[in-house]
DNA sequence: GGGCCATGAGCAT
DNA sequence: TGCTCCTGGCCCG
């Protein structure tokens, strides 16, 4: 469910609790048991993502490569001891419940020679591929569609496949523009086509559409090319404000009433901020068929499409 | 305790 | 286009 900016948190999440540490490397449900051991105890050195794919590197010497995707129900979920750098409890799935962060204090009494609680991690919950344990933070892998060790060479051929990320900064936009205006699929497809753009998912399909006025089911090379860079700008800032703010909220603010008859709520990494916009008032079509159209009453239409729902607005989207 | 569902994607057909 | 895999929350009995 994670689409892009989710990934991006979680390279940011890795960075801050690993980075340069020897990490300490399990699969307690044992389907990873072989790959773990390969990086276990090896040194953290680098957390990169591209698009949904996320990259942990793990020296010493020429490093080997952890590569996971969290596909629709995957899920990585922290714990630390009360010294650790305070980050976000759970990233990845939205059904999982984003809490305070999970402290396990040692005892009372005992104090370390270097002046830390002492601390051990909570034992795995759920079926955890791989558990990567440092000094003072574990995280745990739940779900993840892939999970395996590459090297750099086969690192680079798996990136070699993706479209540019919107939210890297080595993204290059023509790339895009240009993929979309060669092809006769919808532009509904053509987003969530890792290859056309990497890190789009359900949901910022949807919305980006919306904000374009852009039918789905448009073929590509139909829409002017300026809509399209227009499209790109947009999810530039879109996927960029999700990644730093941990939930996807599209719609302006003058554009944000409640629903009470919303169908479905989808749950939404905040960091229990309590400024943050309510999962019912973030989206303009995403699970919205059947309501009205937040800016002309239409109500909107939803439409299995590659085995996918999609979203939007007959009216607004031509 | 069973069925359904989800922000995904690879592969066979 | 249709299977299949990954996991767990929620709804229904």
């Amino acid at each position: 469910m994670p689409e892009g900016h989710t990934v991006h948190r979680l390279a940011r999440t890795f960075t801050t609790l690993f980075d340069g540490r020897p990490l300490r490397v399990s699969s307690p449900q044992g389907r990873f048991a072989d790959g773990a051991a390969v990086l276990d105890g090896r040194r953290l050195v680098a957390s990169e993502a591209w698009g949904k794919q996320f990259f942990l590197g793990f020296g010493e010497g020429e490093p080997l490569w952890l590569r996971t995707h969290l596909g629709l129900y995957g899920a990585w979920t922290f714990a630390g001891a009360p010294d650790a750098p305070e980050v976000a409890h759970a990233i990845g799935a939205p059904r999982r419940r984003i809490g305070e962060r999970e402290t396990t204090p040692g005892g009372p009494a005992a104090v370390d020679p270097a002046g830390h609680e002492p601390w051990a991690p909570p034992p795995p919950r759920g079926q955890v591929r791989v558990r990567l344990l440092g000094e003072h933070a574990v995280a745990d892998l739940t779900g993840p569609t892939a999970c395996e060790v590459i090297t750099g060479e086969e690192k680079a051929a798996v990136e070699a496949r993706l479209g540019p990320d919107p939210i890297r900064d080595d993204a290059d936009p023509a790339a895009f523009v240009a993929a979309v205006g060669r092809s006769r699929v919808t532009v509904g497809q053509q987003l969530m086509d890792q290859a056309v753009v990497a890190g789009v998912g359900n949901i910022y399909r949807a919305e980006a559409l919306f904000r374009a006025g852009v039918d789905p089911l448009r073929p590509g090379r139909d829409v002017p090319e300026a809509v399209v860079r227009a499209i790109w700008d947009d999810l530039v800032v879109l996927m960029r404000d999700g990644a730093e703010h941990g939930a996807i909220v599209t719609t302006r603010p003058e554009h944000r009433t409640g629903e009470p008859g919303a169908r479905r709520r989808t749950r939404q990494n905040t960091d229990g901020n309590p400024d943050a916009v309510p999962a019912d008032q973030a989206f303009y079509v995403y699970h919205r068929d059947g309501l009205p159209c937040r800016v002309c009453g239409t109500p909107v239409l939803v439409k299995e499409l590659a085995g996918r729902n999609l979203f939007w607005c007959p009216t607004c989207q031509v």
